[in-house]
DNA sequence: CTTAAAATATCAAATCATATCATATAGCGA
DNA sequence: TCGCTATATGATATGATTTGATATTTTAAG
């Protein structure tokens, strides 16, 4: 036999062991460690690194042992997807702590459905503040709904297909009738001090929720600056402070300073606290 | 054989014999401490350690020799997911699958707020139908989200708090506009021939999903059966049909036979692992 | 009051967790 | 191409948990 004590890179990718984690959690609701790394064919010193992991980001709990999956099938994220979402995680982790300082107790809150705004709701819920949550988000109310002090509201509405996002009818209309202290909207794409989305309905419904809040913060990783995607939302002015990432060229930032927008840029350094 | 007087973690997780401990306690009220580590093949001492533990945390209330339930069982809020779960699962499982013979494609589908209610979604997510889902369940909602066939429209409304259940506005009144060819519904306990629930705003959230279904099939596992809540939802004469487990008491069939009502049992050919 | 069963406290052994290190691979730049 | 760095992996040593057993105290029943 090959004597390979030390390796890296095996045979799979780290984020796909990650997810076959999750599935089989998902199916048989908690497994030790030891099964984990017989399945995966990883030693448990990795298992128990990939439990870290899906713990920290709030997708199993963690016991003496082993692992089981967190009450709500959150996990239905597709594998691929969460390899992909992978590459701007730093970013929008980095950009959801500094999001989450712009909160403050009995406050009512807007939550987009978008990645970087949900990563955003999992900071504030750690945070144990007293809020309102209103959300078109069916992931993020998911999230919402497992801290006790966060009141959680959902629009309602049709499911977009292949997302988590609620759509239309009766969502829209009762966005129309609320007003809230803060909304944290996301969007496809800034450029030339426009917000712009892919879709006229999704469009809309950010244009309503912009308008529901006394104050909105646009939540756009740096990748987001610089396309155009079909349908306006609204101007960068339109809304109270912009959060991003310090990947953002510098010149773009000057652009923006010269529209007097407010952009705060949060930085990615504190990754991994090695 | 070989003697293993000392030894830790043998088969299962902690967390896990914890959880089939309350789910015991839940099915029959009460255990003695030798009972419960007989069937869990553990020692008394792990066995009384895993009843403080319990205990701390509100889930039982501990006696001389043994444990009981802690109040109203299916009421309470867990915190913690790790004891949630796997209660009846395979009693649900059967339902479940019952209940999916009763759709065919095309039709309009409402998803009540229930487990068993989401296990039926699951196993109808695995059929590929085409089919309009309505659901008040966000968890459930995002398990429909998956199945590309599936069209998902989510009332909106509050979150109870420990529960992924939607209720009240927007959903509520959502609810009345709308009609639906089949309605499956979870209800808390069935007793005489009513459904009842512990909530005022459950059960008029069920009424109305009732109402709005051209036909409701209430899905209910045997233990549902016996006791009874604060509020009444409708007699069980005013939906289609009942969908339960094969644990049901002979004589319990009987009586719903006489009363004329579509009572379906679905046999429970799979047993739990202890 | 007596007695058997249960609770409590404690201990030894096994397993698990944590931190650290050595090695292998990938990616990157010169 | 070559070397460097960052990341990932497995191994290992040390401390923490868990578990079953045992001795002792407490409880409940007759």
């Amino acid at each position: 036999m090959t004597e390979r004590p030390y390796s890296a890179r095996v045979d799979i990718l780290p984020a796909q062991r990650r997810a076959l984690i999750l599935e089989r959690l998902r199916i048989q609701n908690a497994a030790s460690i030891q099964d984990l790394a017989a399945a995966l064919g990883a030693s448990p010193s990795t298992v128990r690194r990939d439990l870290d992991y899906l713990t920290e980001r709030g997708y199993i709990e963690r016991t003496h042992g082993g692992a089981l999956i967190q009450s709500a099938p959150m996990t239905r994220f597709e594998p691929e997807a969460s390899i992909a979402a992978e590459t701007a995680r730093a970013q929008k982790s980095a950009i959801a702590q500094i999001a989450a300082q712009r909160l403050s107790r009995g406050q009512s809150v807007l939550f987009d459905a978008s990645s970087t705004v949900r990563e955003a709701a999992r900071v504030i819920c750690a945070l144990n503040l007293s809020l309102t949550a209103v959300t078109n988000d069916i992931a993020c109310a998911l999230l919402l709904s497992n801290t006790a002090s966060i009141h959680t509201i959902v629009t309602g509405g049709a499911i977009r297909p292949g997302s988590t996002t609620l759509l239309g009818s009766p969502g829209q209309d009762f966005l129309g009738g609320i007003h809230v202290d803060v909304a944290f909207i996301g969007v496809h794409t800034v450029s030339g001090g426009i917000f712009t989305e892919t879709s006229l309905e999704v469009a809309a419904m950010k244009k309503r929720m912009i308008g529901a809040a006394r104050k909105a913060i646009v939540l756009a990783d740096s990748r987001k600056f610089g396309g155009q995607s079909f349908c306006e939302i609204c101007a960068a002015g339109d809304v109270a402070e912009i959060i991003t990432d310090d990947e953002l060229p510098e010149s773009v930032r000057r652009e923006y300073d010269a529209m007097g927008i407010t952009l705060t840029i949060a930085a990615t350094s504190e990754e991994s606290p090695v």
